[in-house]
DNA sequence: TTGTAAGCGTTATCAC
DNA sequence: GTGATAACGCTTACAA
């Protein structure tokens, strides 16, 4: 029991002796201040102070079987909408003097499964996940192992966990009514990668689903599946145009994808949205101000990460809780245009 | 000692008496297997696995004295380039076995003392910050517990830790000298905030040294400093039109902070770059696609993340390693134009 | 190669 | 209000 080197620092019995108590007053003062008389309390105080007493978090959670710490798992942490979640996510804990572990899995279940058997083998005390899809195994250990969880981006309602998110499926459904309602009927998809990500299929599903309310669907030629990049925004729209089946409107997965597309559009000197109307999910502010042709949803991932925390946060003091928290998308409409042949 | 439940997983000893053999043994072979013969361990491996073994990493982390995460600090989580460094800083980590404690502390250097106290407290191994100003009160605490520690997007040859980052002065004076290369001589500033960000400071300096040997100056009409945001950057443009010195060129301290000026630019029909141009750092793709007008440096930012954790590593391994690394940043000219008068 | 056992620094249950 | 003290679950000399 040696490696990190034997200590220099002040522990709780150094705090106790130069204070005069026992350890188990000291501890009282750290964690329950009011149950120890004032006095005492300063006394203990200003030997922790002139030791420079840190506790040991370690020592901490083994006694106390818990940590004060989160974790959470994440697809990507530089995809700046699932930054925006951990960020509040974090922002919650810490004022509740938690601490945030986060961990991605770039959208590999296996990854996923693995990083969260870490986690829980770092001893965290609750769990914030990301979509509904996760392995069996995963299930099992958080029951094993009691541990809170919370489903983020997610809003299943058979979901055996609670969830925090909002209904991509109806955020589709509300875009493409919105192109449909422009007088558009040659509408497309730059979908992103659907395998194994629920959400893109979500959203591919309302898509379809607001389309067929109009007779109207979404054939081969019309959809394409791209990574959720610039490049594949560019690409999308590139087998789109070359597909034959030239749309003049076409709904995009993300922003990234549809800021990609858009830029290919330029390249092209295609009007947008005169000739094509490009839309997309997951506004970015940013793209909203470069981009006044772009109409977007709205997503609330800030609030996400927010009330994830406070989820976590009531269930750890034992508090009861909803079990399902759905938040409101906003439909942005910028530029959109009808279709060039009826404009005018 | 009982908050938690009282545990109803397998633990080590349970492990040990499955595979009848001493804890002892079971803890080598999950930490050391070359040191048990392999009969042995596929034994306790099985017991492993049939009884669902998960390390208590507390206990291990007690006992060893070595927690096997690593704590960072940064200003901002949603700040895309940092959530960039985040991002490649984690993926390393996870590589060699490591968890990543992540907080924020919005620029305010009490919260950033609070919080990497509450992260020591949490017994991280190593810490990674951001910037090389930092409390004094933070390095004490780092050299009581003799915590490796290296500072990111930092560079100080003075500094008092090991540095992994770039030359923001530099930077600073390669956009300008490409500016005044073009021919300007009206060149204005959208600073980012200064203040207690010596980033932002050390671009606003580099301009004014690029600018100097051209023995031009940057006065207070020209110059403007606002909060890295959107909004900031159009405030920015409107204070400097409303100045009275009419740039021709405008450096904007980041790409927010540009893109908030073309948006404001957009807004008052001025033709960028034709009429004034607009150049930023930090560069982000999706700014570079939809904004053609837009020439930047770009920012190693993931790269800043992943030596950052190979630093660490290599220290946490007993291994001697550089004190300073010094990453290039990229110019990427994409629409700056002469000014106005010399166009033809 | 394996076992024994002494900690690691706290917390929490009792007594007092 | 405060003090002893037995855990908490694991690692690692050291012994065998």
């Amino acid at each position: 029991m040696k490696p990190g080197s034997p200590r220099k620092t002040a522990k709780l019995a150094d705090v106790a002796r130069l204070a005069r108590v026992s350890t188990a007053t000291v501890s009282r003062t750290l964690t329950l201040p009011h149950k120890v008389k004032p006095a005492t309390a300063a006394r203990i105080n200003q030997a922790v102070e002139t030791l420079g007493y840190v506790a040991h978090g370690a020592a901490r959670a083994l006694a106390s079987r818990r940590s004060r710490k989160v974790g959470a798992i994440i697809p990507a942490l530089d995809n700046p909408i699932f930054a925006s979640t951990v960020h509040a996510l974090q922002k919650a804990l810490d004022a509740a003097g938690y601490m945030l572990l986060v961990a991605s899995h770039g959208y590999d279940a296996q990854v996923e499964a693995r990083v969260i058997r870490a986690l829980v083998e770092h001893g965290v005390d609750a769990l914030v996940l990301l979509g509904t899809t996760h392995r069996a195994c995963v299930l099992e250990l958080l029951a094993a192992h009691q541990l809170p969880c919370v489903l983020t981006w997610a809003l299943d309602a058979g979901a055996p966990l609670p969830c925090v998110g909002f209904d991509n499926r109806a955020a589709a459904v509300i875009v493409t009514r919105h192109v449909l309602d422009l007088g558009h009927d040659a509408v497309a998809m730059i979908s992103g990668v659907t395998a194994g990500n629920e959400r893109a299929a979500e959203r591919l599903r309302g898509v379809r689903e607001a389309l067929a309310e109009r007779g109207l669907a979404l054939p081969a030629s019309r959809l394409v599946e791209k990574p959720y990049t610039l490049s594949g925004g560019r690409e999308g729209l590139r087998e789109l145009l070359e597909g034959g089946a030239r749309p003049t409107a076409v709904i995009c997965g993300n922003d990234a994808l549809a800021l990609g597309a858009l830029a290919e559009c330029l390249d092209r000197r295609i009007a947008v949205p005169a000739e094509l109307s490009i839309t997309g999910f997951d506004d970015m502010e940013i793209a909203a101000v470069v981009t006044p042709a772009l109409t977007t949803v709205r997503f609330p991932a800030a609030e996400i990460g927010a009330l994830a925390a406070r989820h976590l946060l009531a269930r750890l003091a034992g508090q009861e809780v909803a079990p399902r928290t759905e938040l409101q998308v906003e439909l942005i409409v910028r530029g959109s245009t009808a279709p060039p042949a009826r404009q005018n």
